[in-house]
DNA sequence: CGTGACGACGTGCATTTGCACATTAGCCGA
DNA sequence: TCGGCTAATGTGCAAATGCACGTCGTCACG
């Protein structure tokens, strides 16, 4: 420790040279001490953490590791939180942030966006400035559901976003799932349904969650889209997350299952094929498919803490 | 306001400067950018307040001076610097700081912040420790002025207060002054607006500053809330200083003038009833404010000088 | 299409800084 | 009192930095 004489030295020397713009030679005439000595202090000052010299990034990241992801996965970008935080709630708030961040640099007027709705996309778009605005049409990318969950009324937040981003909605008027595939494509063959779907496919930017496939968390039980059952029998068999409602394995192919081909919306490989696909995850429990969903290439960019973006370079 | 790539970017080359301890020409080598261009990033990273250089001052208080406020006016707590500082705006820097290590040990995680902004608030806020962290909600007290005074644009700086301590904001949407105080009733009755006051009413702490109604300094003439003359002929009737812009007289209690109904935000006697209100004032021309202030009972915590302290005990 | 204003950028040089090494002061035991 | 040791201080120089000035590109306006 520090005697409170020498700390005020060195604050003193410290403000003179930080804050008051002396240079070292004046300080020391000042003072009537060696310059030498004054450069001392303020080494002194530093290593004491008297200075402290610290650096604002937009969020604190961890940026070895995004540079491991993008280079090992040839990603455009990657962004990893360094999550200080414990509680689970404030860290969704902060990745949501720095994707909310991200994607206000990246939105460009006159472009267009297709959202697929999940808890976490939610939280992005709650997390975009209010006063941002973008003159941006935002595209419904995969159908609707009929009951009311909050998080995944798409249609409904899709115009909530458009809104906010004072844009247009573009809504893709189809439930989210048919009885049978045929069904599916005679419903993809509407020509509402069939235009929206366009859309998506020519989007600029896709923003998108990922799940894991965990009965007791996963969306597709909470919508009664799947049930506990069969999510298990899937993950058995190979299945490792979905994105946009479609399943897919390890490799990030689409996971042959009946439920698939039900579903109206973006397919993996659509999302593949766009010029970018931002992904917001996080948590250890999701790395397999976020894993599975880098190595299938449907993603451009992903954004996600520090630890689960460790551990899927361990899958790697 | 500063594009998020750009933040970036300076963030990045003041960490490796800073932190990485590269020189400049190494910087420019590896971001194959000239060393200029660097120097350059570097200086417009600390006007950004990208990098911020913080001194810890040894803060030393005069305990038997808090003793006596506490005692004498049955605050909570009274911190009082030992100003060994001449210089007025280290003193400010000085108190900022003594008052932010306060608000440090204060907040909790769950719990709410009321803000009043004024030059001194937004100096204590500066002085929290960037990676101190806190999942408070941070509400803005009074409301917005049009014009971009940095220091009084309330909602910029409630956000990010919130954004620094890591928890939400809540703002008060609404015109600091209305033109009577008929229309600042209609405007607090607005469902926005009265829900914002209702939160502030119930927060756990409320940060505020205190002003004497000097038409030279006053921040009332500053705004443009109102004129010298005017606060000239107010002190002549009594008023002593404001705190939340409402204005005061010696024992504290509410100074009749056509100003006060007109203010949108949390009032005299919602401070009053709040559990903990923490004012931050300093120099000998506040003391007659702050010992109104102290008389009316509006501060739990007060956070001043030795010299201010003395100043205001006398007038007791 | 020209022109002029403006901002971003880089060159060259004076100043400032960091550091290795030399020097001195202070301290202790013989 | 002296030698020997350590820590603090100062000298000289090479490296790093800051800055004035000139150039280039861009945009608006005539």
């Amino acid at each position: 420790m520090i005697s409170a004489a020498r700390h005020e030295l060195l604050a003193k020397v410290a403000a003179m040279y930080y804050e008051g713009e002396m240079t070292q030679g004046d300080i020391a005439a000042a003072l009537d001490l060696s310059r030498v000595k004054i450069h001392r202090l303020l080494k002194e000052a530093r290593d004491a953490q008297v200075v402290r010299i610290l650096i604002d990034w937009p969020l604190k990241r961890a940026l070895e590791l995004e540079a491991k992801l993008v280079e090992r996965f040839g990603l455009e970008r990657a962004l990893a939180l360094q999550s200080g935080a414990t509680d689970p709630a404030l860290l969704r708030r902060q990745i949501a942030q720095l994707a909310a961040r991200y994607l206000e640099g990246v939105l460009v007027d006159g472009g267009s966006l297709a959202i697929c709705f999940g808890s976490t996309t939610y939280e992005v778009i709650s997390a975009i400035r209010p006063d941002y605005q973008a003159d941006v049409k935002v595209l419904q990318a995969t159908g609707s559901l009929s009951q009311a969950l909050k998080e995944f009324d798409s249609s409904a937040l899709t115009r909530q976003l458009a809104q906010k981003l004072g844009g247009d909605a573009r809504y893709l008027s189809s439930p989210l799932l048919a009885d049978n595939a045929e069904a599916a494509a005679v419903i993809r063959e509407q020509a509402l349904v069939r235009q929206a779907l366009k859309r998506v496919r020519r989007a600029d930017i896709a923003l998108i969650g990922i799940g894991d496939l965990d009965p007791a968390t996963s969306v597709f039980v909470r919508a009664g889209v799947a049930d506990g059952a069969q999510l298990r029998s899937f993950r058995e068999r190979g299945a490792v997350g979905d994105m946009a409602w479609q399943i897919y394995d390890r490799a990030g192919r689409p996971f042959p299952c009946e439920l698939n081909p039900r579903i109206i919306g973006v397919t993996l490989d659509e999302l593949r094929a766009l010029p970018r696909t931002v992904a917001v995850a996080l948590g250890v429990n999701k790395a397999a498919a976020i894993a599975g969903a880098l190595r299938g290439g449907m993603i451009n960019v992903l954004c996600t803490d520090e630890t689960t973006a460790a551990c899927v370079l361990e899958l790697a």
